[in-house]
DNA sequence: TGCACAAAAATCGTATGCAATCTTTTTCGA
DNA sequence: TCGAAAAAGATTGCATACGATTTTTGTGCA
C-alpha cells in the first residue's frame, strides 16, 4: 500500500502548528484503516505529500511514534505500528482498568447538554452500521472510537483523555489486526445501555457496563500468534 | 541502573539516541528540582549545553513537551511546566483510578527477585531520609517516585508503566510547588507496608494501601491558588 | 542460472542558514 | 521625567545541505 494513495489532502492547517495537523491527519489515516499496519512512512514522502520539509513531516513522526501509533527504526524510517498480541493484551488490560474510572467521573459530571451530543455520536453509529461496504465499515469503526472519546472528555480529567486518546486509537489498530467478526451492532447497543445509565446517573452501571463492553470487544479479538502479520511486515507490505 | 534508564533503554532505544539522552537527563533535572518550575529552556541553551545543534536540542524539548514537563509556547519558547492546581488534582486523580490497578497486576507477577528489589529500593529510600540537606532531600523524593516506577515495571504492562513514568515525573512537579510538609517519612512506611502486602500476595490489602498512599500524598499538598507562581510566570522567573 | 560483491540510489541524522516573530534597548517628543 | 515608537538583538519556525547508513541495482564469476 502507497501512502500517497491513501491519505487525503491535509486539512486547513495553515492556522496552527503544521506539525500537529499532520499528525492528525496521519492519525486519522491509521485509524481509518487507510494506511496499514507496517506502511512505511517516509520523511521525504510525508513531507511532499503535505507541502512541508522534512523537518516538520519529521516532527509529526516522531509524535506519532510516542503514541505508540508508528515504529521507528533508526536509519530504516517510520512505520505504522504492526501491534503484536501480547500489545493488544497490554492495550485492552490498560482500557479495562481506566474506563470504567471515566465512566464513573463522567457519571457524575454529565450535562443534559452532554447526553444531547451522545444522542447524536449514536445515531452516527447507527447510520454507518445500516450503511453497508468498506467505506462504511471504516467509519463505523471511527465513530465507535468516538464514543468512548467523547465519555473521556465529558469526564473533565484532561490527563486521562490524552491517555483515552492513545488507547482508542491503538485499540482500532488492534482490531485491524486481530478482529474477527465486528461485533460492531452488538457494540452499539451495548454503548446505547452506557448512555442510559449515564442519564439516570447510575455510576456503578455505568461502570459495570463499561467493563463488559471492553470485555466484549476483546473478546471478538483472535490474538493466537499467525504466520500473516510477521510476514507482511517481513515484506514491508 | 536505575528504573527510568531500564524503561527508556528497552522501549524504544532504537531511536535517535542523543535527543533521548537529552531528554532524560533534562527530566531527571526537573523531576529533581534543580531546574524550578517555569525555567526557560531555550533550544539553543540546551544545544550549547550538551553539545549538539537545535535541532536535536528541539527534539528533546518536543519529548518533554509530550509528557507535559515542558510547556512551550509558539515563537516563544519552552518552559519547564507550572502545573496549576487543577492539573495537580487531575495527575492525583488519574493516580488514583490507575495505581491500585497497577498494584493488584504487580501482585499477581511478583516473583521473590522483585522482592529483593523493592526492600534495596526502600533501603536507599530510608538512606536519604535519615541525611540531611537538600540534596538528600532531592534524592529522597526521587528515589520515592522510583518506588512507584519499580512497582509499575512489575505489572507488566508497558503501556501503564509509561503512564506511570509521565504521572510520577508530574507529581514530583506538583509536590514541589504546593508540597507543604514533605510526609517522606509517613510516605516511607507506607511503602514498606506496601512490600509486606505484596510479599503475601494480598491483592486486595495492595490495591487499598496504594489508595491510602495517594490519598496521603495528596493530602499533604496546599492546592489553594496563591499569587506566587502566577507571578514568577508572569516575570518569566 | 545462481551467488557474491560492488556501485548507485534512497533515506535518515544532524548542522546550519534565513526569514518571521518576540523581547529588549534606545531614541525622541511632550 | 515619562511614555511611546523605532531600532537592535535574541529566539524560534522552517527549509535546505551534507555526511552516514541502509537498501537496491548492477556486474562479474563459478
Amino acid at each position: 500500500m502507497n501512502i500517497t494513495d491513501q491519505v487525503y489532502s491535509a486539512a486547513d492547517s495553515a492556522n496552527q502548528d503544521r506539525a500537529q495537523a499532520i499528525r492528525d491527519s496521519l492519525r486519522d489515516a491509521i485509524v481509518d484503516r487507510r494506511l496499514a499496519p507496517g506502511t512505511k512512512l517516509s520523511e521525504g514522502e510525508v513531507g511532499t505529500l503535505f507541502d512541508v520539509s522534512r523537518t516538520v513531516a519529521r516532527a509529526a513522526l516522531q509524535m506519532l511514534s510516542f503514541e505508540g501509533l508508528v515504529r521507528t527504526e533508526r536509519n530504516r524510517g517510520a512505520f505504522v505500528a504492526n501491534p503484536s498480541p501480547e500489545e493488544a493484551r497490554q492495550v485492552f488490560a490498560s482500557r479495562r482498568l481506566i474506563e470504567p474510572g471515566i465512566a464513573t467521573a463522567a457519571c457524575e459530571r454529565v450535562t443534559s447538554a452532554d447526553i444531547v451530543a451522545f444522542r447524536a455520536q449514536l445515531d452516527e453509529e447507527g447510520r454507518f452500521i445500516a450503511e453497508r461496504g468498506p467505506t462504511a465499515r471504516r467509519s463505523e469503526i471511527k465513530a465507535s472510537g468516538d464514543f468512548h472519546l467523547l465519555l473521556a472528555s465529558v469526564a473533565g480529567n484532561a490527563i486521562l483523555q490524552r491517555f483515552m486518546e492513545e488507547l482508542v486509537a491503538r485499540s482500532s489498530l488492534v482490531i485491524a489486526l486481530y478482529g474477527r467478526s465486528g461485533v460492531s451492532a452488538c457494540g452499539h447497543t451495548e454503548h446505547t445501555g452506557i448512555v442510559g445509565a449515564l442519564e439516570s446517573r447510575d455510576s456503578g452501571l455505568v461502570s459495570r457496563l463499561m467493563l463488559h463492553h471492553i470485555d466484549h470487544i476483546e473478546a471478538d479479538l483472535d490474538l493466537r500468534v499467525r504466520a500473516g502479520p510477521a510476514l507482511r511486515e517481513a515484506l514491508n507490505f
